[in-house]
DNA sequence: GTAAATATTTACCAATTGGTAAAAACCCTT
DNA sequence: AAGGGTTTTTACCAATTGGTAAATATTTAC
């Protein structure tokens, strides 16, 4: 019954159709950008399936569908379900890096932690189904992507602390358990892509809109810069 | 697809025995307690595959092997898996209400929120998998739920928001955004059942212990009265 | 002991799952 | 136009899924 994961339309999407008038010699890179472009898409519906339905609840089908393919030739691309769930997850962490960095030490503390909570709840604004499927990840114990994550996400979170640290022994800030604030940053950001459905629910609207994220933002950089504040 | 035919099984059985007036009878109430213990076992291993895998990526099988039994006995205590799932839930609520209730209107807000924050971190504590099946259904979009989400949870939100209006009138409590306020606590709390597994990751340990649930607390409160503050 | 309710087992089913192997079609370079 | 690499399609497969129906066993009440 995972009808949930197929969608019945057939139409698709996705994957320009390769433009052809291209100068002579750029066959080769035609071609390699048409597979770009196909593995993109690929991991793009991928990535909004395996956030509504999870790894289990998501059938290749039902991807290769939304991909406008048949689950062979998915197949042909990614060599299991599993390697293209973790590419999936590859790209979460890669944008993410990008899109949010450290702590910056160089800035005013203020300054700093309201550049990263604007940042955090942008992304989560912006890659809602990343954040979701990376939560999901964790939230099953992270069987599937648990190296990568304390490879990649956990030195980011011990660079913000030492900044953090830093600050408190420069008495600029008040000193609080700081892991735990940064566990609250966190989950209160991220919340704002994976409760959505349940925030919408309550404000009475389909979708959170950029009032709602400015509003988040607000409240959540007051408090942390009031309880910060020696 | 052919589910909509089922049911009516249980519930009509379950109706009252035809009020025997003999002798106790002890025998049946044995029976009934063993059947209620039956169905205890299957929603609380239920609740704990759910948590893990998730409503698609849970089998029937694998719950009636954890509670012991046959898929098909199972299916004579539950008429369908979402049928199931749908109970687990109202366990689920039913716990959280029971444990958590209104911000107290009679209380200092000190207090008040205080208490708040205490009780729902000691429901992430002490059930951590009911809080999960709730976060996965909330990110898939509340899809089997939603009904009961805006019947038990919105209207207690409510209530909160009144009280938090209340004090901000009567100048007791600085006057923010207190949906967002709501959010923000219960993404925190919630989030030490959810992210359990990232949290332990970081810090370096098989599972959370009294003394994170207290550290955890203490921040959040730290920074919500704070943050409160006129 | 017997009838009736309660519970479990057996048998069956159609659909879907992820994945392999090989053939066929397509496209690019020469 | 031919050869070679790149994609897609066809054919298969064994396992698992949730669910129904009926037969059987077990327990309870009389």
């Amino acid at each position: 019954m995972a009808r949930a994961a197929t969608s019945a339309t057939t139409a698709a999407s996705s994957v320009a159709p390769a433009s052809r008038s291209a100068p002579a010699g750029a066959g080769a890179a035609r071609q390699r950008a048409a597979r770009e472009g196909k593995e993109r898409a690929i991991r793009s519906h991928a990535e909004r399936l395996f956030a509504q339905f999870g790894f289990e609840g998501t059938s290749l089908e039902g991807i290769a569908q939304a991909a406008g393919m048949s689950r062979h030739s998915l197949l042909y691309y990614y060599a299991s379900k599993e390697d293209l769930y973790r590419k999936v997850l590859d790209d979460v962490m890669d944008q993410w890096l990008a899109s949010m960095g450290a702590i910056s030490a160089s800035d005013s503390p203020e300054q700093a932690l309201s550049a990263y909570i604007a940042a955090k709840l942008r992304f989560s604004r912006d890659q809602p189904y990343g954040s979701q499927v990376f939560t999901r990840e964790v939230i099953a114990g992270a069987p599937r992507y648990k190296d990568a994550i304390e490879k990649r996400v956990t030195p980011v979170l011990r660079e913000d602390l030492k900044t953090l640290e830093k600050w408190a022994r420069q008495k600029r800030i008040r000193r609080i358990d700081f892991t735990h604030l940064m566990f609250l940053i966190w989950s209160a950001t991220q919340a704002y892509a994976d409760l959505a459905p349940q925030f919408t629910l309550f404000l009475g609207k389909k979708r959170l809109d950029q009032k709602d994220f400015d509003a988040a933002g607000s409240v959540l950089t007051h408090l942390v810069l009031a309880g910060l504040r020696r």
